[in-house]
DNA sequence: TCTGGGGTCCTAGGACCC
DNA sequence: TCTGGGGTCCTAGGACCC
């Protein structure tokens, strides 16, 4: 059978939160960014992309587009917030659904159409609700699958809503540039153009072998993608993969070079990812270091340790360890800490009491954390420390920040 | 006055073991 | 005096998504 597959995508989310929640900043032109300084935009309103304001653009840049662009600043409890009572609100019409990130869903609707009537009156009910509630609008696309539906979701925005019947897929994909689909980048787009592949069309009727010859498996993934083809469940969070790896990282206000202030960074970024390994429930064998320098090349050095570690300082170690195994050649930039290698949920008890009492302490600081904000209790070189994790969330977060998180 | 942040997946080479 | 083949783990880097 068939299935009927919707995507629906907020739309300008940061920026219609934020003019929603401000009456001052309707019908302006708003942009959200980072909370730092060397920030990008996040976000634009729609009267801002007027202007030629989009996603990724500096602040400066920005400004030369539109001169009156108001900077908001992200708010990201707010958007987390606004997030998971939208999630909860698309539960009432399937329980199959896929948080793809903070403003998108997939949602599996083949088993709804029957009871609420039709495909279109669930697109109407949706869209009014959310609009009413959050005074949000969205684009929804409609398809037989996740591919062609998100497809069919940016096929018209904002407030858009796109159906892609079975009849009509190989008409909607023969002239679509590649790079529509999701999954082809711009570097995939150079190798298929330097093939002569523009099309969705000439992708899909592209010799296998010619395809997989020059890429391995995904050569077989990219014929289906273009035509049309995606055999992907929709996967609800309660069966999703568990977290992977879990990470922070910061441009820093100026380029620093000294120790001292690298160590500084080094703590504050171990504690925000051993804390949040500690709420998942994760320990990590592998910590990962990521630097870029001021001309922004970007490396990264990785050591995996004999144990599963999640305390703050034990993840501190580490990173310093592979800091002292570097020889610094510029000034850095950016700073990084990411735990990987994650075993889930081993609850066993550390065996010597002064770890005992080393975890005690990490959990007694962790409650007041959660309790009362980031950084309300911290390691004493912490405290003269600027933009203490008050870091904007990307629209890639995900509520609760784990995939196999059920929304409230 | 340049260029954010959090993830996943894939590749490729080397070490080491049987 | 030649040089297997499979498997796992580790590391580095790149592409892609939002």
């Amino acid at each position: 059978m068939e299935r009927i597959i919707m995507h629906i995508d907020m739309n300008a989310f940061f920026a219609s939160v934020e003019q929603q929640s401000n009456p001052a900043l309707r019908g302006k032109p708003i942009a959200v960014t980072g909370s730092s300084t060397r920030t990008v935009i996040l976000t634009a309103s729609y009267e801002a992309r007027a202007f030629g304001v989009k996603t990724g653009l500096t602040m400066w840049e920005a400004r030369q587009k539109c001169p009156e662009l108001i900077i908001v600043p992200g708010n990201n409890r707010l958007y987390t917030h606004v997030s998971s009572q939208i999630m909860k609100l698309l539960h009432d019409y399937t329980p199959l659904i896929e948080v793809f990130s903070i403003d998108e869903a997939f949602m599996d609707i083949t088993g709804s159409v029957k009871l609420f009537g039709s495909v279109e009156r669930i697109c109407h009910l949706i869209k009014s609700r959310i609009k009413a509630r959050f005074g949000i609008s969205c684009s929804i696309g409609i398809a037989p699958n996740k591919l062609l539906a998100k497809l069919a979701s940016e096929m018209k925005k904002p407030d858009g809503l796109t159906i892609i019947r079975p009849e009509n897929i190989s008409r909607t994909l023969e002239h679509l540039p590649i790079k529509e689909l999701c999954g082809i980048g711009r570097k995939m787009e150079r190798h298929l153009l330097m093939m002569s592949i523009r099309t969705c069309g000439e992708l899909g009727r592209c010799d296998e072998a010619r395809l997989t010859g020059k890429f391995g498996i995904v050569g077989s993934r990219l014929k289906q993608m273009g035509q049309g083809v995606d055999n992907s469940p929709v996967v609800p969070a309660e069966d999703a993969e568990e977290v992977k790896s879990v990470g922070h990282s910061m441009t820093l206000k100026m380029d620093i070079r000294e120790r001292v202030d690298i160590l500084r960074f080094l703590l504050q970024l171990a504690e925000m990812v051993g804390r949040r390994a500690r709420r998942y429930g994760v320990w990590g064998k592998t910590v990962h270091l990521t630097i870029r320098y001021a001309d922004f090349t970007t490396f990264g050095k990785q050591e995996s340790l004999r144990e599963h570690i999640n305390l703050s300082d034990d993840i501190y170690n580490a990173a310093v360890k592979i800091l002292d195994s570097l020889e610094l050649t510029q000034p850095i930039r950016l700073l990084g800490i990411r735990l990987t290698n994650l075993q889930h949920q081993t609850n066993q008890l550390p065996l010597f009491p002064e770890e005992q009492t080393r975890l005690k302490l990490t959990e007694a600081m962790d409650q007041v954390n959660n309790r009362f904000g980031d950084f309300v209790v911290m390691y004493g070189s912490l405290l003269d420390q600027e933009g203490k994790g008050s870091h904007v969330i990307s629209p890639a977060w995900r509520p609760d920040g784990i995939r196999n998180v059920a929304v409230q």
